[in-house]
RNA sequence: GGGCCGGUGGCGGAACGGUAGACGCAGGGGACUUAAAAUCCCCUGGGCAUUUUGCCCGUGUGGGUUCGAAUCCCACCCGGCCCA
């Protein structure tokens, strides 16, 4: 008999050929059908389609088609985040244009997407480089503007001295942050910076976090991320100078053990209250903090320094002069810049004050203190003292009412305070009868730096002119196209600034020379929204046809927890704004978000280069076939965990797709007049529906690693059956036919070309989903265990139907259980339906 | 320092509070072959005992809850990520 080799090479490339063809992953609307937009993160074009992509898309693409076999009207589409700065790099670098560069990396990546056999509507593709896609962020950023959501300040950026121009976050390299081009020390510079007002949102999006179904490792990053802080605005008189420093604590209540100020190296104020003697040193404090990145800061490892400005402030409550410092822990871009120290209630307070021997004032003391001097900063609730008034009163410390619980309270041996009398709520009520100051929130959340001094993104459309300033660029002038031809400087300036033709331009108002803005917009910007864009790619009087909205929200988002902050974080916001403007009538883009885990080197380590550990898929897909590298993948674990890639666990799937090949194709070796046996017949129904449902049941939660188990475990059976006269019954081919729809999500070219040499016609992707019986999946005997005292003595097999009675006496009559028994008394007996019987006895 | 996630055979990993180790890899034995590869069949957590029936240990560590814990609770150790 001879067989049919599995040659993958030579069956993929038909498949997706004519899948093409036949447009059957072309979405359609069709109000027959439920609606499921599924959307995987799209991949900036690189150039490389690497193993981490493959470990991205392949399960989402099961996922697309396993939903559609379910009967939903599926749109999964695929684009590019074709702006950024590799291709700008590449430019200067190696002179090739960025969009040259761009184009020729989407086409490579293309190929090796749709030999992966993807189902994306390629129709549908965007490219956020194309005019067609970014004037879209430019219409947005003038209703942002027009709404007072766009704004232009002056902000502080990483700026080489020698390069003469900012730098990207990830272009200041090393501890000692360096420009990565000409290794001269950064330093950080203020500039005229464009910001969209996402503070405004802040509250809001803290608050929907709780509405998603994210990870919750995710949610949990996003809320830090925004970092709501209540407490208190409290102004301090300066001594000498008509001013007054504002401050935001968390701790009002320890107002009374502040003992000196600091502010942050680029507060405002420094210059008009250091003194002459002063102004030195903390000119050259200035300096080196400005060279610091906040993370550096903010670190509490790092040793506290700051100086001395000469000046001093009032203290409202106490009417103390207390000294003010500059030190660069304390941050300009957070609360007002400048703080209260209290250094017995706060330990960054508490290693300054004892670095630069500064007076440490006890106010609030544990409840069961026992008046020895405390050794460090005491941040928990307690009583107050030394607080003037507030002596003798309880603080739930860093906690506020309704933080508060039992397991603190139990904790701390504290009683809640009534309403109002607690030190903080006190402090606060005082102060605003007194118009020192007021209840405040915070939040760590800045408004987003959208200005990026590049070439290769979204010209911002904005015009300065000498006699009507700041001019937005009329909607009907969109979109603003980045020009061709343009030199790139070694320098790394953006060639926009030189580019006279782009540059000098006519205000839209008056008509009079004027300037255009030649920032372009963070890349952020165009993936805040492409999820919309999808519904009608090239629609031309909007970003997206409204007529398209029934495709809204995406009902599952998947993509990598790097983004878990910047861009989900941002995308939500332009949600909102867009919900505000009318356009979208929900509040969060993506309800359902599944976060795929990272895949390994086999040595265990982050793939890369340096390591000469990475896995290149390409070549795996020539040697194996891409239903062999998708189902490897897949197989390896939870999808969400992800794992080391085994070179030799890969050869596991291969083998099983050819097992699967040939037990489809190869005709079996039994009599075709032999009967089926009942028995048979009954073992192959029972297993072909406990597959369906085991298949089914993982599938929806995205658990493809237990799905291939059943499906292998299922192949290891029929292979067995085969072997019997149960391949003379009907069922037998049904059963091939729906193991063929089983694995076709998975593994969708061997299913489809099975699934034809089966007699079927294409596509096996169109069919619907098989459905189980709950009985026919029933099994009619178990194999009941008998523990005595929760220790197994014995495994009897029983009906299925057995009832308590009879699976008591039947354990009880087992030599090894009674051995177990001998002696003792029979306490109680738990019985577990289909499971075990435990008898206990002492 | 705080938060979140994880720690199960030689390896990747399974396991509604109910037989720990599904499925696969690697390994061992056998069949087929002149031989090898491929393929197929069997075995494979550790230990003890053994003719079988069997017994003990075992899911990072130590406690707890429970008839019964990989699973729930507390403390700790280790690893990863995020925030400081």
């Amino acid at each position: 008999m001879s067989k049919v080799a599995y040659i993958p090479s030579e069956i993929e490339p038909k498949w997706q050929r004519r899948w093409e063809e036949m447009g059957i992953y072309r979405t359609q609307d069709d109000p027959s059908r439920p609606k499921f937009y599924l959307l995987s993160m799209f991949p900036y074009p690189s150039g490389n389609l690497h193993t981490g992509h493959w470990y991205a898309f392949a399960p989402a693409d099961a996922y697309a088609r396993f939903m559609r076999m379910q009967g939903h009207n599926v749109l999964f589409p695929i684009g590019f985040d074709a702006f950024g700065l590799p291709a700008e790099n590449a430019a200067i670098k190696r002179n090739v244009h960025p969009k040259e560069w761009t184009y020729k990396n989407i086409e490579h990546m293309r190929w090796q997407f749709k030999r992966m056999g993807p189902s994306f509507d390629w129709s549908r593709e965007i490219i956020t480089c194309e005019p067609e896609y970014y004037r879209w962020n430019q219409w947005f950023f003038l209703q942002f503007y027009k709404r007072g959501l766009a704004y232009r300040e002056k902000a502080p950026v990483d700026w080489c001295p020698t390069c003469n121009t900012t730098l990207a976050r990830e272009q200041v390299v090393g501890e000692d942050r360096r420009c990565e081009r000409c290794d001269t020390p950064v330093i950080k510079r203020e500039l005229e910076q464009w910001k969209l007002r996402i503070t405004t949102y802040a509250e809001e999006l803290l608050n929907d976090i709780e509405t998603l179904e994210w990870p919750e490792s995710i949610k949990v990053m996003q809320r830090n991320w925004i970092g709501k802080s209540r407490g208190a605005t409290i102004r301090f008189p300066v001594e000498g100078v008509d001013d007054v420093i504002e401050v935001f604590t968390t701790r009002p209540d320890t107002v009374y053990g502040a003992t000196f100020m600091v502010l942050a190296p680029e507060h405002p104020l420094v210059e008009k209250i250091t003194t002459p003697e002063q102004r030195e040193e903390v000119e050259a404090y200035k300096y080196q903090a400005a060279r610091q990145s906040e993370i550096e800061r903010m670190s509490t490892e790092k040793e506290k320094t700051g100086v001395f400005t000469g000046g001093y402030a009032i203290n409202p409550f106490t009417n103390e002069r207390i000294p003010i410092w500059i030190a660069d822990y304390v941050l300009m871009g957070y609360g007002t810049g400048a703080i209260m120290a209290v250094p017995s209630g706060d330990e960054r307070d508490w290693e300054f004050a004892t670095t630069y021997n500064l007076p440490i004032r006890i106010v609030v003391v544990p409840p069961d203190w026992d008046g020895e001097p405390l050794t460090a900063a005491y941040t928990g609730p307690g009583k107050m003292v030394n607080s003037g008034p507030l002596t003798g009163r309880i603080t739930l410390g860093k906690y506020w009412r309704d933080e508060w619980n039992e397991t603190l309270a139990k904790e701390y041996g504290i009683e809640l305070p009534p309403e109002g009398e607690e030190a903080k709520e006190a402090i606060i009520a005082h102060m605003e009868a007194e118009d020192i100051g007021h209840a405040d929130v915070t939040y760590r959340l800045r408004d987003w730096l959208i200005s990026r001094q590049r070439y290769w993104g979204t010209p911002i459309p904005i015009v300065y002119c000498p006699t009507c300033g700041t001019v937005p660029v009329p909607e009907e002038e969109l979109p603003i196209t980045l020009p061709d031809d343009v030199d790139f400087r070694p320098t790394g300036e953006s060639p926009l600034k030189f580019h006279d033709e782009f540059r000098n331009t006519t205000c839209p108002k008056c008509g009079g020379p004027a300037e255009r803005e030649t920032d372009t917009m963070d890349t952020f910007v165009d993936s805040s929204w492409y999820q919309y864009r999808y519904l009608s790619p090239h629609y031309d009087a909007g970003p997206f046809d409204p007529s398209q909205t029934h495709w809204l929200p995406v009902d599952q988002y998947t993509g990598g927890a790097e983004h878990a902050v910047m861009h989900l974080l941002y995308a939500r916001f332009w949600t909102k704004v867009m919900r505000d403007m009318g356009m979208v009538d929900f509040d969060e883009p993506f309800p359902r978000l599944f976060s795929q885990g990272v895949i390994l080197g086999p040595d265990g380590q982050k793939m890369s280069k340096s390591r000469g550990n990475v896995v290149d898929p390409d070549a795996l897909v020539d040697q194996y076939g891409a239903d062999t590298v998708r189902g490897y993948l897949m197989f390896i674990g939870p999808w969400n965990e992800g794992g080391p890639f085994s070179t030799h666990g890969i050869e596991g799937m291969y083998r099983f797709l050819n097992r699967v090949w040939d037990m489809v194709l190869t005709p079996p070796d039994v009599p075709s007049d032999a009967p089926p046996s009942d028995e048979e017949v009954r073992r192959l129904e029972r297993r072909l529906h406990q597959t369906i449902r085991d298949v089914t049941n993982d599938l929806r939660q995205f658990a493809f690693n237990t799905a291939i188990a059943a499906l292998m475990k299922f192949s290891n059976d029929l292979r067995d059956l085969k072997k019997t006269s149960v391949v003379n019954h009907p069922l037998w081919r049904e059963s091939l036919e729906t193991f063929v729809k089983l694995m076709a999500p998975l593994t969708p070219h061997i299913a489809e070309e099975l699934w034809v040499r089966l007699g079927h016609e294409p596509s096996v992707h169109t069919q619907s989903w098989p459905t189980w019986d709950e009985e026919r999946a029933a099994e009619d005997v178990f194999e009941l265990v008998i523990q005595v005292n929760g220790k197994t003595r014995d495994k009897i097999t029983v009906p299925a139907d057995i009832t308590e009675e009879e699976a008591k006496t039947k354990a009880l009559a087992s030599p090894n259980v009674q051995r177990h028994l001998d002696g003792k008394e029979v306490k109680r007996v738990i019985y577990v339906p289909g499971r075990l019987l435990n008898i206990v006895a002492t």
